[in-house]
DNA sequence: TATGAATGAGGCTTCATTCAT
DNA sequence: GATGAATGAAGCCTCATTCAT
């Protein structure tokens, strides 16, 4: 089957003869992610079964053995992936809006924000499409991932509506019952932009603006 | 890895001393559903790159060679399950769309309806979330599928608003610029059961009804 | 390491560029013979974590991945090899002791006639070696050639022994207590030209008659 | 394949957090001496090629490279588990029977004691089941062996089967032509508990002392 | 046309050996 | 000398594809 090519043709294997030298020493925690941002690359281009470690070695600037001084197998690579991945991520999304004090309307648009700026973009994307393309493959790590990311974001999009009832910022109580209503079309962007980007790009920026826009007119949003 | 388990247990190979007599005889066009069924299962379950041909052959019912009379190779397989199987849905959803005579919130709720019945807990689902899986990797799928399925049925909900911008019924213009807005949450309802479905499953109805609801309000329906 | 030369040169990997053509067709029976045949060779040579797939592929003819249509792993494959292999010599012991009608002594020179033809210097030579060798690192096989093989035999060697002192022909019981004493020299031998039988060589007819006769003399022989 | 479990649980890597402390310092020879010891152990429980030369250096308390320091190579370090540790054990047979004064009769059951007492259950039994297991394989070694070992040992027994007969203490020349016969049951009893040791075990001093009766009659033994 | 045994390239993983510290 | 992280060759096994029947 033909073979998405490999990101940097100019990573040729070595001329045979030549001997690629040991690598400059890196901490252990250096390389460690030296070898999740090749892994991330790979993985997010061909899939879980579809990646080959060789491949991550390659791009991470190791032999094929050092990945296996850091991660058990490739499902342990992939589970570091996850797990790694999206803590800062959500981390600095919790921090942000636990403290909040603007209107609901503001508070959207800081999470839009967030996503935009730390998600859309990012490598984090890469890992929502893989974690999209593999998930029902990867039970734990779904289940993991649900109940440290997802379910820690919809808690925080629930907070979000809720306040905003409670200031009577807003009038309908369908974000508090169905906040993954609120994130859909972040998700259809990272979506959208992975299968088609290509040849017709969404311009998320625009696109989540009139998602907020339609979003705070159907909440009944009103300036208090 | 631990593979996820084959989809039905009692489909196991033929206790030893039994023969498989050779199945009844079906015509090419019977055989060859037989197998793009068989696919679509192993394909939804497995991906691409982990599902094993051995398993769509034996689901079919057919011997592995017998594949190769219909299919050029496991990627012309995939081909067919994604050209064959959108054709019904969209030409269904095309029929009834076009000739709609009545409110566009009725409209909305027809198409409501038609993904909740027609995709939603089918097969069609499962070809979908593969779309999304898979969609990057296959870059000519993907045009296809956006040319076949994804603009067609975009330009459905653009004429859907519009037409309700026409009439009157809506106020807002952002369903005609950006109708991703609106299948948005079909499309994370299908991405949340594949993930997470098997232990918290989203109320898929309810949901959509949902975002009807918050969708006429933001679009500044009015009765008419 | 170096590694023992195999067995036969002229089975070189074909020049590059031909193709060596699909072997020709063997019922399954047979290409299984040619199978554990050519493993009995390589896991002798080799020991059982040393012998590799590859080359018994090759010694018998088939391609690598044609092993595991008719062995489910490395393992499953020395498994075979012991379970085929002694069956026939100890059914065969059985059946002709079971109704032997001579004496002890003839006896005694029954077994070890068929130890000389049916063992030393036979394929089987080979696998006893094998499973003294790598024994104790597979506690199930050991306990199935315990069971199967080496009880039934020491079981037959004791009921000579008994015959002999009910007739009155030997007058010491150490044969009913201690079987194993009879078929140690046995064993000896097999050890003895495995290890150095290619610069000592071990004239085993000689070293088992001579063991015969010291043990008519030690188990006090006298004829009836 | 399942591997056989290591031996002592208890050496398990130190729990994380805990750092090893630099060994006490050892001079050469012992350092030397640990790694033997550890690679007997090793090697005798899971063959040449099956043994890890991690573990060697884990249970030697030493890194891995340092084996290196003191063996060229794997091979090497097999060679010299041989090579020491049946010098001491021959040289304290050589040096116990070369001046030994008594009957014959005590001098083979002097051999018997040395024999239970210096291999049997000990070390040394795994060696030689390990000799007997790859000996084949690594010719070399199995020369040595035979020269050093097995031919002196020998040699010794033949020496005390002439003077028997020299000393008309018995009457039979078997034992001077084939010595074999007298250490057969010793190699069969290490063989055995080695196989079958878990669930069989064979008594090995009642087992080599019946073996004794046997042939002190088989050769003929009058007291003097 | 259908079969399914056979093929062999290719992937994951192990582990003997090296070498910079 | 000692260390142990890094290396990469090599082995087991899988599975898409072929082909003789």
């Amino acid at each position: 089957m033909a073979r998405l090519p490999d990101q940097d043709p100019q990573l040729q294997p070595p001329a045979p003869g030549t001997r690629r030298r040991r690598a400059a020493p890196m901490d252990k925690a250096e390389r460690r992610r030296a070898i999740l941002a090749a892994a991330l690359t790979v993985f997010a281009r061909h899939g879980f079964a579809g990646a080959r470690l060789d491949d991550v070695a390659r791009q991470a600037g190791v032999a094929k053995g050092t990945l296996y001084l850091y991660f058990a197998d490739k499902e342990a690579l992939f589970r570091g992936l996850v797990e790694q991945n999206f803590a800062p991520v959500l981390a600095d999304a919790d921090a942000a809006i636990a403290v909040f004090p603007g209107s609901t309307r503001d508070l959207i648009d800081l999470v839009i924000a967030i996503l935009s700026q730390r998600v859309i973009g990012t490598p984090a994307e890469a890992l929502v499409r893989l974690m999209i393309a593999e998930g029902s493959r990867f039970p734990e790590l779904a289940a993991f991932y649900h109940r440290e990311v997802v379910s820690r974001a919809l808690g925080i999009v629930r907070a979000i509506a809720q306040r905003g009832l409670d200031r009577g910022e807003i009038t309908s109580d369908i974000a508090v019952r169905f906040p993954q209503l609120m994130i859909s079309p972040a998700v259809v962007a990272v979506v959208w932009n992975g299968m088609f980007g290509s040849f017709d790009p969404l311009d998320v920026r625009a696109f989540l603006s009139a998602h907020r826009d339609l979003l705070l007119r159907g909440l009944g949003w009103r300036d208090t």
